[in-house]
Formats: C-alpha cells, structure tokens, sequence
DNA sequence: CGTGCCGTTGACAGGCGTCAAGTACAGTGG
DNA sequence: CCACTGTACTTGACGCCTGTCAACGGCACG
C-alpha cells in the first residue's frame, strides 16, 4: 500500500532515533493494514511507539460518525490513558510494527512518557482549533501542512491513509475533502501524483490559508 | 458575578481536597473577571492549579475568532505545556484564585502533574468528538452534562461563563447556543432560569442526545 | 428613566452534508 | 492481451444546518 512510494518521495518519518537507556520495551509487533492494536475498553496497561507504518486512533459514535483523533508515525507514542481502560481504539495503517513497554513493569511517571503525554496533548489541542475554527479547505490545507511537516517538512509526500480517514479526522466527509483538494489544485496551491501523491507547490499560500 | 448564587443551587467544585505532602505549592494569586493569567508567547514555567473561581484557556486566531479549548475548575491544573512558551492563553472568569508551582524549582515529571496532563489531554481528546461529529443542540447538551458533572452531578446549577464563552468552547455563535437552548427548553430536557441557571429535567433524554 | 450589556428571536444566505452518477485504477481470470 | 469486477476517488445537484445580520427584550446601573 504505502510501500509502492518512488525513491525520490518524502516520506513519514520511519527512522527511530537510538533511545538513550529506555529498558523493558517488547520487540517489534506486526501488524497488517486496518489491524486492531487495541480496542475501546481494553485493558489500558501498555504504551505504544510506532517503529514503521502509521497508526490511527478514533471513536465510532452512536450515529455510526468516525472520529479520528490522531494519526501516529515513526517515533510517536501512543496509548497513554488517564484511566485504566481504553477509551479510543488503534488499528493500524498499512504494515505497521510497534514496540511497547508495560505499564504494571515500569513506573508510569517517566520523562519520556511525560514528555509524550504533553506531545499528544499539544497535538490534540492544536487539532482542536483546525476542527474548531476552520472552514473545509483551510482544514485540508492544514492537514497537508502537517502530514509534509511529520514527513520532515518535504515539499513532495505520500498520503499514507485514505481519503476516508483524512475527512474522518478533519470532520468532514469524502466528498467535501475531495472538493477542497481540488480547489487547492485549480488554485495552484498543490499538485496530486494519484490519489495519494502530495505536492505542495505554494507552501506560503497554504500557511496563509490556516493562519 | 458568579457570586450571588442562591445557597440551594450546585456549583462547581471550590474545595480543595488537602494535598498529600504536596511542596512549594505558593499561596494564592486572585484575579478579577477576564484578568489574564498567563498569554500566549510568554514562558511556561508554572503550572496552575484553581482553588476558586474558573478560568477559560483560549486561542485568538487571524480571522477574528476565539476558539476556548478548556475551562477549569477548583482543583483542576492548568497550564502544562509541551514546549518552553505557552501557545495559549488563560483568563479569570469572575473572580478566581490559583496557586502554581514554580517547574524550575521542581522535578516536571511528579505524578500528581502526570495525572493532570493526562487528565487535559483526556478531556480535550472528548471535546475533540463533540466539536468534530456533534450538531449544535448535541453539542449544547454534552456541555451542560459536562458542567453538571463538574458540579457534583448536581441536576441544578449555575453556568460560571458567558454565552460568547459557550460559544467559543462549541465552536459555535452565540446566536445557535441560544437556540439550542431553547429548543431543549421546548422539548422539556431542561430549564432555565434567569440567563445562567441551568436545570437539567431530563438527564438521561440529555444523555440519550449526546451518543 | 435613560443607557449599555447580555441574551433571544427572526429572516436570509451560504457552506457543507447527502445522494447519485461518473471516472480511474488495480487485481483477477479468461 | 483484454474483459470483468471491485474499490477508491471525483464531480454534480440539491437541501439543510448554521452563520450572519438585524431587531427586540430583559436586567443592572447610574
């Protein structure tokens, strides 16, 4: 799926910096496009850190709506919970492989996972305002802005998730996100290689779009 | 402003459980209503905790908007971030004390503020579902379920903010907090009396409203 | 009683969701 | 090599929800 990606393409960032002297993290488990890591009302005792692959973290709501509140690449962390149980579920996107450490094993309070907790925090709240405030394409622009920033600021990257899965978590539907990808396009802020294929050709224009 | 409550109504929870061997927490700062407690830019070397009062933590965007992304209450910390400077800022509503700790003089990584920063992430993770896949009147219902519950589930009870406050946390106008209201008035969910005093008649029908 | 602020209500328009049809592309099998 | 199929994405038509603009009502205060 994301692995069809030409050599010369920015992508998200799979490199994980060596740790220095993190103990008591599992090896790397695998997992397949769309796997459950961990569903709502799990258990919640282990953290996640994404080696390869992406993750997505969402809620299905009564009205059968998709929330996604957070995409996670190389070197994030994820599943930390204020209470003992999930709240959220992760499946994987596309090959994925994640390593873990156990919570009941390891103090909780570590700066490391401090640090991630206020990471996931930021982001959410950062999240909160695209969601919040913007209209449909200044969401999509801010997306992209993102995704080219978590690819390490390239001009040119590849979507790792669907179409789906960026309107679910921008809050709003296919279509919608479809539409504003092709305004953008019309007007010269980017350039689509494919479905999934990203060119930001007006990087500024796009900032200005989400100030 | 929040002070004339009639003895008999719930209101947000002002005591303060006594910290177990909790240090340098520094006396109380009182602010007045809309007084800035911290703004965006400044250094983030403090975090807050409210002993009285709330405060509303907010972002001004360029188009003129105000998106709030919090409210706190007695007993609530405030203030953590993920970087050296804040990207927030944090008002007064009516009239409120805070104590802080200084992080510099203290190790960041204590599990009392690794709770809390779960705890905000926690809750902005839940407003992340209501702003994204709720419509207006759902909205305006999770957000009198939420500040009954932070009145000690009280059934009846007095709104500490603004309707613009409303607004701003619902990303919605006032105009459409208004309504809302009224319709849920009209259905019987709830009452109101005078402009702040909310009384919730039918919680679960609210619940049933918010899936 | 006038003034100003806050909240409510109404009329209207626009953006986005919904429904539907059309296109592109990969995989499969003949 | 090509037809067939299914999935993902795009584009179009239309309606509704919510934002905008405006007027009105209630209440505190001087």
């Amino acid at each position: 799926m994301n692995t069809s990606i030409s050599a010369s393409w920015g992508r998200h960032i799979n490199v994980i910096p060596p740790q220095s002297g993190e103990p008591a993290l599992a090896p790397i488990s695998s997992f397949v496009d769309g796997q459950c890591i961990y569903s709502c009302g799990e258990r919640a005792d282990q953290v996640y850190r994404v080696e390869f692959g992406a993750v997505r973290v969402y809620r299905l709501l009564a009205n059968g709506r998709r929330q996604i509140l957070a995409f996670h690449f190389g070197g994030d962390w994820f599943g930390l919970q204020s209470r003992d149980r999930h709240s959220l579920n992760a499946e994987a996107i596309g090959v994925t492989g994640v390593r873990y450490i156990n919570l009941q094993e390891e103090p909780l309070c570590r700066p490391a996972l401090f640090s991630a907790a206020l990471e996931n925090f930021s982001a959410a709240q950062e999240h909160q305002l695209v969601i919040g405030r913007q209209s449909a394409i200044e969401r999509v622009a801010a997306f992209l802005l993102e995704m080219s920033e978590r690819s390490g600021y390239s001009r040119r990257f590849e979507l790792s998730m669907s179409r789906v899965d960026v309107a679910d978590y921008l809050a709003l539907t296919i279509e919608t996100v479809s539409r504003s990808l092709t305004k953008l396009k019309h007007r010269g802020f980017i350039e689509l290689h494919g479905a999934r294929g990203i060119e930001l050709v007006g990087y500024r224009s796009l900032q200005n779009l989400c100030l």
